[in-house]
Parts: structure tokens; C-alpha cells; sequence
DNA sequence: TGATTTTCATACCGTCTCGCACAATAATAA
DNA sequence: TTATTATTGTGCGAGACGGTATGAAAATCA
């Protein structure tokens, strides 16, 4: 058993529901869906079987297929829920009131924070790492995919152009350009971490690259 | 049968060998990787069964494994080819005499015909997109990888401290920022293209990036 | 021609994989 | 207490998987 047992007044109180009428459940769905999500960014699609997900959860595999349904369903709700705490933590830092370069500095420290948890074993980026490289000929997944690249493209346009209105950037600014070079420096981090770059470095190169593109 | 049959003079002939003794092999060792390599490069490590490999080499099983060995050996064989076939397009636009706008500008272009070759199921870049996801547990692998970093940001670095000397770009030109901010640029055009994004998408994002890199 | 060598091709082994049947279990409802 | 409902856990079965043993096939050598 991975996951703790709570009582079930805990759960149904938890959940806002009426009392559920069978055996209560001896798992937590958004605790599995975490676990699942975590070794499915550690070993992608392909190689994470269905057992290797029941140990992960502390699920069973007949729990799993009818809590989530097969791997796959399993497989999209963990990229749901990764871009679910992305968007969580980008939207905070839009709400912050600071300049472009420390906004920025904040940004890759929290994207590199999720891609090298786990120094000895460090993920990337799910969506680029894992969901781009053995899921994207599913068509919904491909759909999710491209329509992340468009908000990351956006949330970054929006910070270069809040930047400019406030005078932190010249008028001539391409605003959009530097948005496709601030996901660029966001894929790079992603690769690299994964491939096992020390976060040290990482943040040397950030540093750098939000320095050059806030002198554009 | 995938690959086609030749005489075993040709054979002999072509590779400079003696004749060999027994039985001549009924396919090309060097096609072979390369048709192995696309396979992997469209369906990873995990999800491309000896089987897959097989069908896509037209050799069978028990020859996949006499000339290659296991899985795993065939594989790195594939990355192998991956790199030596990159690296030499690499070197051919180093001997050019050419300015750096127009280097970068040949530079992306080469990369972006590997990486959206079959616009029906583009690859990406098979480094980032499958190695670095699936197989980078493997030591062998991660230090192939941390290699070809080091050599694509060299290389980059090499081109903005030619344009430097050459007057191209000002003195104050920081080459080895720009160098990660162009391996960004490629990282991204790989992801990209392998969601999906079409070539004349990429092809402007490109353009735009390189002005903004090379007005640094 | 017959022996030797190398490769091909079939078939097989043990293991893993996914998905599901089935009964036991633990809660609520009557 | 008994019935009902939802979940758990064991375990099965058909198929795919990586890898290999074995014998037939096709070349050279003597």
C-alpha cells in the first residue's frame, strides 16, 4: 500500500458528498492520479505497465481500469492534471506585480523546480519529454499539445508586453519573437534537465538568456 | 522482403571485401540501420517491437540479432547513425564561406527537412524526442547526449565568433549565450514539429529568431 | 562432386502484458 | 439482522514480447 488509509467520515466530509453506499475506497483518485503522473514522466508511455502502475498507486489493476479507465484514459488524465498545476503556477505569476526580469527569473526557477525534482533522476518537462515523443499520434493528446504551445507562447507575449507598456522594454521590442525564444529557452531547460544538466548550470544559462532577451 | 537483392558480386565489390564463404546475406547492414532508425524515430524505444524492426528491415528476427545484437545494441546503432548523418551536414555548412544570417538561415533548414521529413508524421529531432525521453536512463545513452550538447552549442558558439571576427556582429556579442539561445531555437523547432506545427510555421519562427539573434 | 561455412527461416520458450471474471469484503439501507 | 451496493484482491487467459535453438538453404573451397 502506497497511499494511507483515512477514515471514511474524512473522505465523504473531503469530497462534500453524501455517504457513498458500498466499501469505501481504500485509495485517493487525484493521490493516484499524482502517482500515476510521476511514473508515467519517469519511464513515459510505453514502458509503464499497467502493474508497474498498480504498485505506484497502491491500486490494484481492477481498481485502476474502473476507477480511470485503460492506460490510455489513465495516461491523458495525468497530462491533465500535469498542465492543471502548470497553469496553477503560472497564472500566480501573473498576478504578481513586478518587472519583466524578475518575473522571469521566477518562471524558469518554478519550471526547472518540476523538471529536476529528483536530482538523480530528474523528469523535464512531461509534456515535451514524455506526452511529444510516444503519445502524439494520438490525436487528442496532439490537440492538448498544440493548444499548450499557443497559451505558453501567449502567457510570454503577454509578459514582453506588459514589460513594454511600463517602459522596462524598448517600444521596438518584438514581443512575439521574444515569446518564441522564451519557449525555446523553456524547451532547452526541459532536455536538458532530463538528459541530467546539474540545475546549477541550468539556472546559469536562464540567467543569461533572460539577461540577453531583456536587453533586446 | 524490404530491401532489395543484389548480386553478390556487387556486394563483394561495394564493401571491398574478399568473397565471403557462405551463405551471402540477403540485405545491407547500413540500410538496415537506417530503416531501423526510422522506425525507432517514429515509435520510440519501448513501443517498437522486434517484430516492428523485422517487418520495417525485411531481415528476420534471429539476423536482426546475429548482425546487431539485442535490442538495446541495435538501437544505439541507430542513434550512432543519427548523429554521424547530422554531424556531417553540420560540417559541410562550417566549410562554407557565408555569413552568419545565411549560416543559420541553411543551418535550420537542414535540421527542419530531418525533423518534418514525412509531413504526414513528422519525427522531430530523434535525440531530443526519443532518446533523450526513453532511453536516457541508460549511461551508454545520457553520455552520447550530454556530448551532442556540448558539440551543437560548440558549433554554435564557433559560428557567432566567426561573425564576431568578421565584423558581423559587434565585439560586444556575448557568442556562448547565443550559442544556448540558437540550441533553444532548434530544441523548440523539433518539439514543434513533431506536435505537428507545419513547416512554414517553423520556417518564419526560425527567420524571426535569427534577425533577433543576430541585431544582439 | 562433396565438405565447409555462413546465413536464412521456422518454430519454440519463458516472461510479461492488458484486460476482465469472480468471489470476498466492508460499508449503507431497510 | 438481512439485503444491497461498491470496492477490493486473487487469479486467469489470450496474446505479444525478447530472445534463441534448430535445421534448411546458398554460397565457397577442396
Amino acid at each position: 500500500m502506497v497511499q494511507k488509509k483515512k477514515s471514511a467520515a474524512d473522505e465523504t466530509v473531503e469530497k462534500g458528498e453524501g455517504k457513498r453506499r458500498g466499501r469505501p475506497r481504500a485509495y485517493e483518485p487525484d493521490v493516484a492520479i499524482g502517482q500515476a503522473l510521476d511514473l508515467f514522466r519517469r519511464t513515459g508511455y510505453a514502458a509503464t505497465s499497467l502493474d508497474d502502475l498498480s504498485a505506484a498507486t497502491g491500486m490494484n489493476r481492477p481498481s485502476l481500469y474502473g476507477a480511470f479507465g485503460d492506460k490510455r484514459a489513465l495516461y491523458i488524465k495525468s497530462y491533465q492534471r500535469y498542465r492543471d498545476d502548470y497553469t496553477a503556477k503560472v497564472i500566480a505569476l501573473f498576478k504578481a506585480d513586478i518587472d519583466i526580469r524578475e518575473r522571469l527569473r521566477r518562471f524558469y526557477a518554478a519550471a526547472l523546480d518540476i523538471y529536476t525534482t529528483d536530482a538523480d533522476d530528474p523528469r523535464g518537462c512531461f509534456a515535451v519529454m514524455t506526452v511529444a515523443s510516444d503519445a502524439i499520434a494520438d490525436p487528442e493528446i496532439r490537440a492538448m499539445m498544440l493548444e499548450s504551445f499557443k497559451e505558453l507562447d501567449d502567457a510570454f507575449a503577454w509578459c514582453f508586453r506588459t514589460a513594454v507598456a511600463r517602459g522596462e522594454l524598448p517600444e521596438t521590442a518584438n514581443v512575439d519573437v521574444l515569446a518564441k525564444m522564451a519557449s525555446a529557452l523553456l524547451n532547452l531547460s526541459s532536455i536538458r534537465a532530463r538528459a541530467g544538466v546539474p540545475r546549477s548550470e541550468l539556472d546559469v544559462v536562464v540567467k543569461d538568456v533572460i539577461e540577453q532577451l531583456c536587453r533586446a
